[in-house]
DNA sequence: GAAGCGACCTTACCTATGTTAATGTCGGAC
DNA sequence: GTCCGACATTAACATAGGTAAGGTCGCTTC
């Protein structure tokens, strides 16, 4: 359950003992942690690290003007937040914290390190970076063209299938400690709408959700009415199959 | 109007003469031709260059197994599909030439090449790339959060400042070859609503659209019902403003 | 233990946007 | 000059999803 990142990255390449205690050295260095809804970085702000999620669930948002806000992404257990954010001047984002969670800043000076000495890691960093822009893609896909059932079933779907790839599911479930109105604000759709959709889902017997934990009791079902396809996650090494579960 | 990429670029960094002449170099090297609608590359091909948008217009674009369509995001003059895209296995989407477009394949070892003995390049590919992503997160809100006619006046300034930066736009006009149905499959809407929220931009004078030609004869107004906040775009090298125009 | 609060659920009603389908326009092929 | 296909436009009608309002439950606070 510990070092989820290490976990994910050996999901696309072996990592040499090396490599990973690297891994394990950098995330020791600057290790800072937040109260759930703390901003862990503010728009505006110049970024001087790259946070990695240790423990705890983010988000990326943006609020507009009106005060509309818009969860752009999610950071589980394992993942980073922008390879190299710090050649920009400032953050058009926020990110904040969703639980209480652990972050290691990694500075520009450690990054650098890493990226040299280590081309596994920088080939398993920059697969990580390629995937986190899949999953954007596909949000664009999932609010652009699916309607409210597909796109919570889709959203349901991506989150348990990273979650485990982090190594943070058992058997069927995982913790799910999204309110209905950061639902909402991720997928585009009013409370009420959420509860809704909720509803139905739990109607179908697609999942049960309840005391913050999500099960999925058939996750090839789910799949099915959000047409789900799980390529853009990259996550099969030799074509093998997600639930070969070899660790 | 030549060389857009390095137009853009330089909106980032000063480039040397000796990394201008490597990126005419290596955009030199591999140029293809594609005939409007024809695909660049296709979901589930292996991926083995990194595409440059020379001429023309390009979009990414996914396709849901019932046949609904979603464009992902535009490549313009200048922009770069992936950086080190060929670490993955296959592709999780397709590229499309909109208009006829030229595009030169930057091959791994040509990148790699870049990359190693032009520091500057290096950043500003960083940066060009950061950039893309944040378009991306941009896209997410968009279509998250805004209702039709904001989504549409939000698109339009996108492109227009876009096009701007690579050089490709003249007084507050652009060429625009998007069609209603490609609008629509954009902003996660139908054609005919496309048509409707059109029509309201036009009668309250925010644009001209005709023949392929769009005008934008107030920006700010537009970019005013858009919500538009064009920070995402991280195009002020010194907090300059972006029609500083000093070239 | 009363008051306050945040998550959640529900209902009734309303509207932005989708659907379908008919019609118009224009440029190119022959 | 006619025919055709791609695109734009319009109207009439249908619906997914938003808004507003209120209610329950469990937890914290003092």
């Amino acid at each position: 359950m510990r070092r989820p990142l290490i976990r994910k990255l050996e999901k696309f390449t072996r990592l040499s003992r090396a490599d990973k205690e690297m891994l394990v050295r950098i995330a020791a260095q600057r290790v800072r942690r937040f109260a759930a809804r703390e901003d862990i970085i503010h728009e505006g702000e110049k970024p001087e690290f790259i946070n990695l999620i240790n423990e705890g669930w983010a988000c990326r948002y943006k609020t507009l003007e009106d005060g509309r806000r818009q969860i752009i992404a999610f950071f589980l257990p394992g993942d980073l937040c922008d390879l190299n954010v710090f050649i920009l001047k400032e953050m058009d984002h926020s990110i904040g914290a969703i639980t209480p969670v652990s972050v290691s800043e990694i500075s520009r000076a450690a990054f650098d390190e890493m990226m040299i000495g280590h081309p596994r890691i920088t080939q398993a960093l920059w697969w990580e970076s390629l995937v986190a822009a899949a999953i954007q893609r596909e949000w664009t896909v999932n609010l652009g063209q699916r309607d409210a059932l597909e796109r919570m079933a889709h959203l349901l779907c991506e989150l348990f299938i990273r979650l485990d790839a982090a190594g943070c599911t058992s058997d069927s479930s995982c913790e799910f400690p999204l309110t209905q109105t950061e639902l909402g604000e991720t997928l585009g759709m009013s409370t009420v709408h959420v509860n809704r959709t909720l509803q139905e889902l739990r109607a179908s017997n697609l999942i049960v959700l309840k005391d913050r934990t999500l099960t999925i009791p058939n996750l090839q079902a789910l799949q099915d009415v959000a047409l789900f396809n799980p390529n853009y996650l990259h996550l099969d090494r030799e074509g093998r199959h997600l639930d070969a579960n070899e660790e």
